[in-house]
DNA sequence: GACGCATACATGTATAGACATCTCTATTAT
DNA sequence: ATAATAGAGATGTCTATACATGTATGCGTC
């Protein structure tokens, strides 16, 4: 018999989840095996079916768990998953790769938006928006250019925030309690001018990988627009896509 | 005083979020605006506030609204299209472009699984895979070469289907009853070798981009793995992240 | 006018139960 | 032996209600 702990101030639903998915890591939920039934768990928490169902709806939205209708629910095969469609910041993915992030500013202004940056970030030509040019080092390897744009009127003191000692514009975005939710993001390949070449040493022409991303808060508004130009040997790109 | 249709045997809660769903896209609901409290909409409809509040976490979920704790429910801002992250066959792709998609098979054939292959579709190594390799066109263009690997036991009898008049790999799976759900797809720059030269009409060395995807049945199982070789000038790619 | 507080109302969590629908199995009838 | 049927048990939908918690508002006090 399992108690949820009734100390902690934390929902049941979200207790159980938890537990769940700890039992499919740890491989004591098998993949391919079948869960107790909902009324067996509802049992054996001490609450109510509705708030097992809850639970297991959460996992089978992540593709942990699937369900069959009148035969039970069940652990899927593989999860390699979750993690790849997370939104990360340039300094969360260079950690992640397993190396040093650094970075190196190269501008940072405040500008009227161009019809493009407006558009993306919902303003009108000509509002202001800090420009923050910067290249992103790995391992002290010049590895991108990044280019990005905030609303001047969503954090007015941004230019004197240190931005060379904080190492992530998400970080201090978030600091600002901007809840950044998602993002679209669309990526090409495009060739080095000069001066890309220059700062990622690499050749004149040589592929680079291009993305641009809107950053929306959890309202929908739109918080960051990002241009970056990144190395084409040095960076992959994972993503869930669901049918 | 709108009434769920009772004749249909569509869940009402389902019903519901397709209503709120298209009063959003008409912009009867407008962006920042808020929705009538759960309890007036229960009322309205006619149903448990458990069925609105259900209706709506879907909505949530999605993006299109979003809920403040103490102070109601509103409409997202921007209606970033859920169809990024839509899992696609080469085919819809291509028409989802605005070109006309065509095909032309390289080879097909019944092989034994890599370890790569075998690791990907959870196989042991020397299964039979069928491995279908073939060149995808775009308005009569050649835009990528694509090789799929299907694990033989899924569908013994692919070989004597017609997979000329078949335009999609996707649809033949579709129609055997797979419910694809999930696919994890890595993507990075490669260059061209000469026989990808040839065949894409590009130069040898040319970077082109390399995509390899592994695709889920709702249960978990992978159902098919494929590799592609595109050409960098026609494609991007577009993903939504969330954080 | 500024502050604090009570209140109304919003969403968040949880319950117990009813009935529907789907799947599989075991029993019965042919 | 085979086919039809009944039943058990699983998930799916829905209700009515209760209480918790967060937010804005208006009122009274200072």
């Amino acid at each position: 018999m399992n108690l949820l702990s009734e100390i902690q101030d934390i929902p049941r639903y979200v207790q159980i989840r938890e537990r769940l998915r700890e039992q499919i890591s740890k491989h004591v939920l098998k993949p391919g095996q079948k869960l107790p039934s909902e009324n067996e768990l509802a049992k054996h928490y001490h609450v109510s079916r509705m708030t097992v169902r809850r639970a297991i709806a959460c996992l089978v939205d992540e593709g942990l768990l699937y369900r069959q209708h009148g035969t039970g629910t069940f652990v899927a095969q593989l999860r390699i998953e979750r993690d790849y469609t997370r939104l990360l910041s340039s300094y969360e993915q260079i950690l992640r790769m397993g190396l040093e992030p650094g970075m190196q500013i190269l501008s940072l202004e405040v500008r009227p938006a161009t019809s493009k940056v407006a558009q993306y970030l919902a303003l009108q030509e000509g509002d202001s928006v800090i420009r923050f040019e910067r290249l992103r080092l790995a391992d002290g390897q010049p590895v991108s250019i990044l280019c990005s744009y905030v609303p001047q009127k969503l954090c007015p003191q941004l230019l004197r925030e240190d931005l060379a000692s904080c190492q992530s514009l998400f970080q201090l975005l978030e600091s600002y309690g901007f809840r950044l939710k998602r993002a679209v993001q669309k990526t090409e390949i495009r060739w080095a001018d000069q001066v890309q070449a220059r700062l990622l040493e690499v050749k004149e022409q040589a592929p680079l990988i291009y993305a641009e991303r809107v950053t929306f808060a959890d309202d929908g508004t739109p918080v960051d627009y990002v241009e970056g130009w990144s190395r084409a040997d040095v960076f992959s790109f994972t993503v869930v896509l669901s049918r």
